[in-house]
Parts: structure tokens; C-alpha cells; sequence
DNA sequence: CGTAGATCAGGATCCTCAGA
DNA sequence: TCTGAGGATCCTGATCTACG
């Protein structure tokens, strides 16, 4: 089939906004770091841990001296919280000393000694950073039912000792990080947006528990009409933490201004193991999570092992390996060499197609025959109808009818994720407000522009 | 090069809710 | 009222990657 490339009329009355792509770097950053240097990674705005700064800082100077956008993360929510205080988080300068415990909300009071305020500001300044999310807690933390208020000052609070400390031109995001339930009761989403209106910040970025790129219809209908619901804000709304076709869906219906998530990583957020002890390590214990790769278009990561497996059925690898020339060079066997480097190309890819496409018709484009739902639900459906060889299952010490029945399952709620989102393109008229646009803010003139090295 | 750190996905169980 | 689908929550297994 000879590939149709249509160029969509782009007539004034309707325009293409662009797409706020955050990328998040963690625990990936020598990949990507390398995939930047090599021309293969179009990230123009990135977010940096505290914790992980020190080690990221080649990254974060070309993508800043090229008039990107870094953004940092205080990680003041996992420092708070019991199950991740103590682990990598605590490499932030702010953490208490080991065996301190998790901060309190009295740390973030203006006049804490502790001043971990003064020091995000100071740090923020001192590295160079173009934006600061601020330090915001989990609002169902079941340990402390009050952060909002606590963060609220504290947001009020960094924005003053920024200022003190130089940073006047640095903005603040704040990143809302709440359970589902908080977001879809309109009585309680009314007291956020209340809450956030009274703040000096740029943007929402909002991080749902237990929402990610394996969310069901009914979690993406609520949050498409509950996300709506936070426009009256009149700030752009950032979908953090939400990767795969729930985040691309976000962005394709208008209901947010951009995404942020990492590469293979924080494609969906969970706070399930943040209020209980962090389990020892047992001597014997193996650490390490399965490499995956993404298959394309499926909206799905499979083990290599699993992959293996459907490759040894008929039409297998044709079906399962990445037939972008421009991005895995030998097809299959170019995807399962380098996961990360596949990964990454096809999600900036995936942004472009739907940033060419004017605002209006995104909808269309999405739901269409070559948009990204019809392409998962075809590949699921291909995908599913695969015979793997047994021999081959038991070589890799998968059980391919388990297998097949986990890609089963994947194809028919994808299909009826598909069901969902025509269901709610048709019943929603085409007024519907649409997020408002997050512009670059980039931290000043980029160097290429000053016409000095 | 040894040590230490985490995230993703699957599955079981229980709960909620809508439709029969 | 029953039933099934989907979600919330918790647990487990997998066997990577950063960093000193």
C-alpha cells in the first residue's frame, strides 16, 4: 500500500496550535542525552528532578542554549510521602538527613529553618533552569488531608523568594497531583480551580493517581469532561504523566495544551506504594525492571521475550516491527536493538502528525481511518489473530495462551475505547473551548541567535 | 565493577454503577 | 434485584540502570 501523504489546507480561520511537548528525562537521560547530541531527539522543553540535575546538566545546556524550555521538579511530593522519601528522591538537596523521615508540611511554612523554599528558589536560579514546578504534595495523601493549603502558601512563598534570589523571570507551574475521584466531583474540582486562580503560575500540570496510558474508556471519558472542567482557569492545562493514546486523546479533543511524560517511563502515575514503609532489600532479591518495547501503533509495551514469541509467528514480524525507514532502519530487528531510541522517535513523531493538523479537525484526524485509533485498533486486531510457534513460546519461557489472551483483552478494550471517544466526538458539538495555548518560554535569547559562539 | 535503587505490567479481590 | 464491566487497591514478578 503506497503511503498517502495529503497535505491538510491550512486556510487562517484555522490554525494549528501547537503541542507544549515536556519530556520528561529521568532515569533514561544518558540515551536520550545521546539521541540529542545525534540529532535524533526534538525535545524542546524538558523537566529535570532535583535529584538527578547534577548528572543531567550536558542535556539541559544544549536543549536551553537552543532556546528550550527546562523545567524543574522539586520532588517534594515523594520526599513527603512514607514509601519514597527515602529513595531516590533523597538525592534533592531539601531532603532531611537520612533517617529524618519524610518533610512535613511544616517545612514548607515560610519561616521553616529547614528553608527548603529558599533552597528550591537558590537552586533553581543557580542552575539555570527556565521554570520551577511548585512544591505541591499528593492531595489524597492519607497521611496529612491538608496540602492544599500548605502548597498554596508555599507556591506564594517561592514566587517571593524568587524574586529575592534573581530569579524574577522565572515562572511558576503548578503540578496537581490528585486522585480521580477529587478531579471528577465538581464540587471539589471547584475549589481547586479556586485555589489555583488566587496563584502566581503559568500553568497546571495535572498528574491523575492511578490514570496512565493503560486507562480504560470509562477513566477516559471522566477525565476528558473533568480536565474541561479546570478551563475556566483560563491557564494551559499540561497532562502530566499520561502517556500512550489516553494522553494523545487528551490533546487531539483540545481538553489540554500539552503532555509530559518520559521516554518507556511516567506514562501513568500511581501513588500505590507511596504511604507505606519501602519494603527492605532481601539478599537474594533481584532488581531490575523487563526491557519493553513499544510496538508501533498499538498502544501497548510487550517484553522482548514476549515479542520474540510473536515474531515467530506468521506475518509476526511485519506485524509487530516498525515499518518507519526514518526511524528503525532494519524494521524489527532495528527496533528491538535500540527500544529507547524507537520509543522516543515514534512519540515525537506522533506529536508532529498531530500538531499539522489545524485545531478544529484533530478530533477527525484522531478517530480517522489513518488516525491513531483506528491504527491501534487494526494492529490489536492483526495482532491478536497471531498463531506464535510453541516451540518457540516455550524457548522463551512464555505461555503463548496467556499471551494471546493478554492481547486479546488489549484489542477489545481498545476497540471500545474507540466506541467511547466517537460516541463523545459526536455528541459534543464543535464550540467546545479548547485549552489555551502554552507558548515557549524559553530563558532568553537562545546563543545561535546572538550571532556569538 | 559492585552496590543500590524503581517502574511497569499482570492478576486477585472487592467495590461501584448501569442496564437488564 | 441481579449481573457484568470497569475501576480501585494491593500484591507480585520481572531481571535494568545509575552512580560512586
Amino acid at each position: 500500500m503506497a503511503a498517502q501523504i495529503l497535505p491538510f489546507p491550512k486556510p487562517a480561520s484555522a490554525p494549528s496550535s501547537p503541542i507544549a511537548t515536556y519530556l520528561w528525562v529521568g532515569e533514561a537521560h544518558r540515551k536520550l542525552a545521546d539521541l540529542h547530541a545525534a540529532g535524533h531527539l526534538p525535545a524542546r522543553r524538558l523537566v529535570v528532578e532535583a535529584s538527578r540535575l547534577r548528572h543531567q546538566r550536558e542535556l539541559i545546556a544544549a536543549v536551553r542554549d537552543a532556546g528550550g524550555e527546562i523545567v524543574l521538579d522539586t520532588e517534594v511530593a515523594e520526599l513527603a510521602s512514607i514509601g519514597k522519601h527515602a529513595g531516590r528522591a533523597r538525592g534533592a538537596p531539601w531532603a532531611l538527613p537520612e533517617g529524618a523521615g519524610p518533610l512535613g508540611p511544616d517545612h514548607f511554612r515560610p519561616d521553616a529553618s529547614t528553608d527548603v523554599i529558599g533552597q528550591i528558589a537558590r537552586l533553581a536560579v543557580s542552575s539555570g533552569v527556565t521554570g520551577v514546578l511548585s512544591p505541591a504534595h499528593h492531595l489524597g495523601d492519607p497521611g496529612f488531608r491538608d496540602w492544599m493549603s500548605v502548597d498554596s502558601d508555599a507556591c506564594l512563598a517561592l514566587r517571593t523568594a524568587l524574586d529575592r534570589e534573581g530569579g524574577q523571570a522565572i515562572p511558576i507551574d503548578y503540578p496537581l497531583i490528585v486522585p480521580s475521584a477529587m478531579l471528577n466531583d465538581p464540587s471539589q474540582r471547584g475549589l481547586l480551580v479556586a485555589m489555583l486562580g488566587r496563584l502566581p503560575i503559568d500553568h497546571v500540570w495535572l498528574r491523575v493517581v492511578g490514570l496512565g496510558a493503560d486507562a480504560g474508556p470509562l477513566q477516559m471519558s471522566r477525565y476528558l469532561s473533568a480536565v474541561a472542567g479546570l478551563h475556566n482557569l483560563g491557564k494551559p492545562v499540561i497532562a502530566d504523566h499520561l502517556g500512550g493514546l489516553p494522553g494523545q486523546a487528551a490533546l487531539a479533543f483540545g481538553v489540554v495544551s500539552g503532555i509530559a511524560q518520559g521516554i518507556g517511563e511516567r506514562e501513568r502515575f500511581d501513588t500505590g506504594d507511596w504511604h507505606k514503609p519501602a519494603k527492605p532489600r532481601t539478599d537474594d532479591a533481584k532488581f531490575g525492571r523487563a526491557a519493553r518495547v513499544s510496538i508501533p501503533g498499538l498502544n501497548r509495551t510487550l517484553t522482548r521475550a514476549e515479542l520474540d514469541v510473536l515474531a515467530s509467528a506468521k506475518n509476526g514480524r511485519r506485524i509487530c516491527g516498525c515499518a518507519d525507514r526514518a526511524c528503525c532502519k532494519h524494521g524489527y530487528d532495528s527496533m528491538v536493538a535500540d527500544p529507547r531510541g524507537h520509543a522516543a522517535r515514534q512519540f515525537f513523531s506522533s506529536i508532529a502528525r498531530l500538531e499539522a493538523v489545524p485545531d478544529l479537525r484533530r478530533e477527525t484526524f484522531f478517530l480517522g481511518h489513518d488516525g491513531p485509533m483506528a491504527k491501534a485498533d487494526r494492529t490489536a486486531r492483526e495482532i491478536k489473530a497471531l498463531r506464535p510457534d510453541a516451540a518457540e513460546a516455550a524457548r522463551h519461557n512464555v505461555d503463548p495462551e496467556a499471551l494471546m489472551k493478554r492481547l486479546a483483552d488489549h484489542s477489545r478494550t481498545t476497540e471500545k475505547i474507540r466506541t467511547t471517544l466517537e460516541t463523545i466526538h459526536e455528541t459534543r458539538g464543535n464550540d467546545v473551548p479548547r485549552a489555551r495555548v502554552a507558548a515557549l518560554r524559553s530563558g532568553g535569547v537562545p546563543k545561535s541567535a546572538t550571532g556569538k559562539p
